[in-house]
DNA sequence: CTCCTGATGAAAATTGTTTTCATTATAAAG
DNA sequence: CTTTATAATGAAAACAATTTTCATCAGGAG
């Protein structure tokens, strides 16, 4: 469980540790799948019941400043958050549950080093994301 | 130039072919990087200086489902779309100007076979996306 | 406990996109 | 070259998602 790591981390960074911030912690650090501020809101206020919207847009900035969630990009939208990868690495996402996997996959460069050398481009990053179906869903 | 190519294919899926298209699908089909809706509207009215937004969005619309245009992930937002590539490439995209090439790079199926065996998901689809300077901006 | 100030939630404002609808213009038929 | 049916249009309204404003509240240093 990160959620207690997040609240330490964001008193650290001067922030105060507040009812709100716990609940919307709480809810995105447990969740195995990319959730929309919508769908934390809704989660959230199970525990925290007169949480504001506006709060979960103002926590999941400051996490995502933090580097202890990152956006999504999926077909569908991306305006979902999770929790972040360990240094870099790319996701693998269930198609149907949503339920995400990192993995590292760093065989890449030698390809990245064709494609610079084809096109002209000095490469700086890469997004690498992979959708399938998790063992549950199969 | 691959706007009349567009308009033809238009046409043959019933579309009727109008000035608001034709203005349209010119800015699309000529630009090197992708647009936003905005971005359109406001270069298309150049030709055709009483074009509706709202065209601007059915008509990209309508490019997306025939797959001739493709929307583009970006750090900054997703709403831009790009002339789309042939069967399945890859998007190199320029940090500066934006200035997008299409590549392609089949030799990943061991990985995502090993990938699929480490986590026990059964992958269906991939995304990979590479950023970095085009040879004039660097 | 007190006080300062950051954090909060409600409401308003803003932005991006979609829907509605009366009018216009395309393209097929005569 | 008309006529005509209807797809397409643009303006305005509706809608949805996000951000800003602001008066009030609560965390935590002292």
């Amino acid at each position: 469980m990160s959620a207690e790591r997040w609240l330490t981390a964001l008193q650290e960074n001067g922030y105060r540790l507040t009812e709100s911030r716990r609940a919307v912690v709480e809810i995105v650090a447990a969740s195995a799948r990319a959730l929309t501020p919508l769908e934390v809101f809704d989660l959230a206020r199970a525990a925290h019941p007169d949480l504001g919207l506006v709060t979960v847009y103002r926590t999941l900035e400051k996490l995502e400043e933090m580097h202890l969630i990152q956006r999504v990009h999926q077909p569908g939208g991306c305006q979902a958050f999770l929790t972040a990868g360990q240094g870099h690495q790319h996701l693998l996402l269930c198609q149907k549950c949503g339920r995400a996997v990192f993995f590292e996959g760093d065989d890449l460069q030698p390809l990245f080093d064709s494609i610079a050398e084809k096109t002209g481009y000095a490469i700086q990053e890469h997004w690498l994301q992979l959708f399938g179906l998790c063992r549950a869903c199969q």
